[in-house]
RNA sequence: CGGGGCAUAGCUCAGCCUGGUUAGAGCGCCUGCUUUGGGAGCAGGAGGCCGGAGGUUCGAAUCCUCUUGCCCCGACCA
C-alpha cells in the first residue's frame, strides 16, 4: 500500500478535549475521528487495527468450539419486556418506533443479545443431544451513555464479541465457562494487552460464577482489588482478610451534642468540625427486601451493597429514599446516627467500627451530631460482619499480605448466567431422563474497541504509540529518504510487493516529504517495523531496520533481508516476545 | 441528571475584560523557487455567517438573554 493513497489524517498537536494517552494519541496518529461524543469512525489505520483484535477473537473463539453467527443488532421491544429488561436498563436501552403501513413497531438497537440469542435457542434446540454448544457474534452494540468519554474507551455504539452457552448440567457449564475463560487469556495475551481476570459479583450461581478481565490501566474507570498473591476481585466483590480488631481500651468521654448546621457529608462534618473522616461512623439507612436496615462504617470506608445483601441474605438492597430516612430517624438525610433511633430497626456495622472510640455521629436530629459516642455505652449492634469495600491496605483473604487497589479499563467478562433467560423466554430441552429441564446458560463478552484502547493506554512513548506485531495498522513502513528518486522508489514498491506476498502488511510512505516528516508521522502511528532507504544503505547494499521498541536503527544487508524480516515478523506476531520485553 | 469549562480558518490558538477601518498568528493546504537523514527556507495564494437565535447600540467576535454542541468532575453504567 501507498501511503499517498491511503488517508492517515496524522496531527502534531493534540486535539482540544483530548486528555487521556489512548484517546490523544488515536486522534493524533489518525485512527478515529469523532461523530459526536459517543460515536467515531475508524479511520483506515485505526479500522485495520481493530479488525486485527477481532480476527484474533474470532479465531480463539472458534479454537474454544464455539461457533459464530451474526445476530440482527434490531429487536423487537417486547423480548426486552419478557424478560424485565426494558426497565433494568433504562436509559441505556436506546431505542424507537419503526413506521410501518401507519403503524408504529416499538423497536430497540441492541445493548446485548441475551433475548435474541435464547429465543434462538428455544426454538432449534430441544434435546440434550444437541447440547452444550456455544454461540458467539462480534457486532455493534448499543448503549446510550449519559456521559460518554476519553474517545472510543466509553461510546454509544462500541464493537463488542458475545458468547453464550447453553448447557444442560452445571459441570457442562462449568467446562464451557472454562474453556471460555482460557481462550480470554490466550486473546488478551495474543493481542499485547497486560490483563488481569478479577473475580466479580457472580449473581445467582454463586461461587467462582464471574470473571472481568481488566487491564490495568491508570485512566481506567473501575478500581481492583489485588495483592501479591494472585487474589484479585473487583471492588464490589473484594472480600477483606481477619483484621483482627478489639474494642480500645480507652476511656470514653461524656457524650455532647453538637449544631453542626449545613453538614450533611462526612466531608462537610469534618471541615467543620476539624477533624478527620475516620473519626466518624456514617450511618446508612438500607432498605433491604423493603425493610428499614442501618448499616454503620467507619467514615473514611464505604459501604459494600453487594455485602449487605449477602450479609442478610436479601434479594434486593437499595440505599432508602429521604422520606424514609426521616421517619425512620427523625432527621432529615445526613443527620442519621446509631444513638436512640426513632424507630427500632436492626443495626449492622462493619468490623472497624468495633475500633473506634469516642466518634462522631449523627444525632438523628436536624443540623446535629453527636461527639464521643462509645459502643455498648451508647448504641448496640446486632452483628459485626464485612460489609464494606475493600480499602488499600487492608489485609489480603487469602494470604498474609496486604491488598493494594488499582485503576483499569475492563477489557471482558465472563459470567455463568445460571436459568435468567432461558427461564424467562422457555428455553427447555428433554434430557437422557425423558424430562423437561430448563437450560443453563453462560455469557462472555469482549469490547474489542478496548484492546485497542487498552494497548494505546499502556504501550505509547513520548513520540507515539507502540504496536505489538499482532495488532499494528501495517507491520512495517518503508520510508525512501528521496520519494522522487526512482531507485529508491522502485526498491520500495519491490520490498513491499514481497512482504505483501509473504502476507505482512506493508506500507511505503512514498510522500515528497522531508525525512523528518515521515521518521515523525512513523513513530507517532507506532510501526513495529521501520525500513529507511537512503543513500547510505543504497551505496553499500544494505537495508536500515528499526524496531519501534528499540532506540537505535541497524543495518542488515539486503540479500535475504525480506526472508529474515519475515520469519522474524511472523514470530513476533506469534509470540509478542520482544515487545514484551521491551516494555519491561 | 447536578457542578465547572470551552465554542473564532482543516488543526492548535490570540483578539473579547475596556464595542469602532477590511478579524489575526502558527501549523496544514495550493503555486513557484531553493532544500533534502528527525515535523526546512523564501515569495505568492486559497480558505471565516467569530456555534445558532434574539436583544442593547449609530455600530457587536467583543455587552445582555436564550439555545445548541463539545470537554472535565460527580451521579449512573444489565
Amino acid at each position: 500500500m501507498l501511503w499517498s493513497k491511503t488517508l492517515i489524517p496524522t496531527m502534531k498537536e493534540t486535539p482540544e478535549g483530548a486528555e487521556i494517552p489512548s484517546h490523544i494519541l488515536m486522534l493524533r496518529a489518525g485512527l478515529i475521528s469523532q461523530v459526536m461524543a459517543g460515536a467515531y469512525t475508524y479511520l483506515p489505520l485505526g479500522y485495520r487495527a481493530l479488525r486485527k483484535a477481532e480476527n484474533i477473537v474470532r479465531e480463539e473463539m472458534d479454537r474454544a468450539g464455539a461457533v459464530e453467527l451474526h445476530m440482527a443488532a434490531l429487536a423487537p421491544l417486547s423480548l426486552y419486556e419478557q424478560t424485565n429488561r426494558v426497565e433494568a436498563f433504562g436509559n441505556v436501552l436506546i431505542k424507537t418506533d419503526l413506521p410501518r403501513g401507519g403503524k408504529k413497531v416499538p423497536v430497540v438497537f441492541c445493548p446485548t443479545h441475551e433475548e435474541t440469542i435464547t429465543d434462538i435457542v428455544s426454538r432449534y434446540v430441544s434435546s440434550y443431544r444437541q447440547l452444550p454448544i456455544t454461540l458467539y457474534q462480534i457486532q455493534t452494540k448499543f448503549r446510550n451513555e449519559e456521559r460518554p468519554r476519553f474517545g472510543v474507551l466509553r461510546t454509544s455504539e462500541f464493537l463488542m464479541k458475545d458468547a453464550y452457552s447453553f448447557n444442560p448440567t452445571l459441570e457442562s457449564l462449568n467446562a464451557s465457562y472454562d474453556a471460555m475463560y482460557a481462550a480470554y487469556c490466550k486473546i488478551f495475551t495474543r493481542c499485547g494487552v497486560p490483563f488481569l481476570p478479577v473475580e466479580a459479583e457472580s449473581g445467582p450461581i454463586g461461587g467462582d460464577a464471574s470473571h472481568e478481565f481488566m487491564i490495568p490501566s491508570q485512566h481506567g474507570e473501575d478500581k481492583v482489588v489485588h495483592c501479591v498473591c494472585g487474589y484479585a476481585a473487583n471492588t464490589e466483590k473484594a472480600e477483606i482478610g481477619p483484621q483482627n480488631i478489639v474494642k480500645p481500651a480507652v476511656e470514653p468521654k461524656a457524650m455532647q451534642e453538637i449544631a453542626t448546621p449545613g453538614a450533611h457529608t462526612v466531608e462537610q462534618v469534618c471541615a467543620f468540625l476539624k477533624c478527620k473522616p475516620h473519626k466518624l461512623i456514617k450511618t446508612l439507612i438500607y432498605l433491604v427486601d423493603g425493610k428499614a436496615v442501618a448499616v454503620l462504617v467507619r467514615g473514611d470506608h464505604d459501604a459494600n451493597e453487594n455485602k449487605v445483601r449477602k450479609t442478610l441474605n436479601a434479594a434486593k438492597v437499595e440505599l432508602a429514599d429521604p422520606a424514609t430516612i426521616e421517619r425512620v430517624t427523625g432527621a432529615p438525610v445526613g443527620f442519621a446516627g446509631p444513638v436512640s433511633l426513632k424507630e427500632k430497626l436492626p443495626i449492622i456495622a462493619d468490623h472497624a467500627v468495633l475500633g473506634m472510640a469516642n466518634a462522631i455521629t449523627g444525632a438523628n436530629k436536624a443540623e446535629t451530631h453527636l461527639l464521643n459516642v462509645n459502643l455498648d455505652r451508647d448504641f448496640a449492634v446486632d452483628k459485626f460482619v464485612d460489609i464494606r469495600n475493600a480499602a488499600e491496605g487492608d489485609p489480603c483473604p487469602r494470604c498474609s499480605e496486604t491488598l493494594k487497589i488499582s485503576n483499569a479499563i475492563e477489557g471482558g467478562h465472563v459470567f455463568k448466567l445460571g436459568t435468567k433467560y432461558s427461564e424467562a423466554l422457555g428455553a427447555k430441552f428433554l434430557d437422557t431422563d425423558e424430562t423437561q429441564k430448563t437450560i443453563i446458560m453462560g455469557c462472555y463478552g469482549i469490547g474489542v474497541n478496548r484492546i485497542l484502547v487498552g494497548i494505546c493506554e499502556t504501550s505509547f512513548d513520548d513520540a507515539g504509540i507502540i504496536w505489538p506485531v499482532a495488532i499494528a495498522p501495517y507491520e512495517v513502513v518503508i520510508s525512501p529518504i528521496k520519494a522522487t528518486d526512482e531507485a529508491s522508489m522502485k526498491l520500495a514498491n519491490d520490498l513491499c510487493e514481497q512482504f505483501e506476498n509473504a502476507g505482512i502488511d506493508c506500507v511505503v510512505d512514498d510522500r515528497d516529504q522531508r525525512p523528518g516528516v515521515k521518521f515523525k508521522d512513523a513513530d507517532l502511528v507506532g510501526f513495529p517495523l521501520r525500513i529507511v532507504l537512503g543513500p547510505k544503505g543504497l551505496e553499500s547494499g544494505e537495508l536500515e531496520i528499526k524496531w519501534r521498541w528499540e532506540k537505535d536503527a541497524k543495518m542488515i544487508p539486503l540479500a535475504g533481508a525480506v526472508e529474515k524480516l519475515v520469519a522474524e515478523l511472523n514470530d513476533e506476531r506469534k509470540t509478542g516476545k520482544r515487545f514484551r520485553d521491551a516494555k519491561k
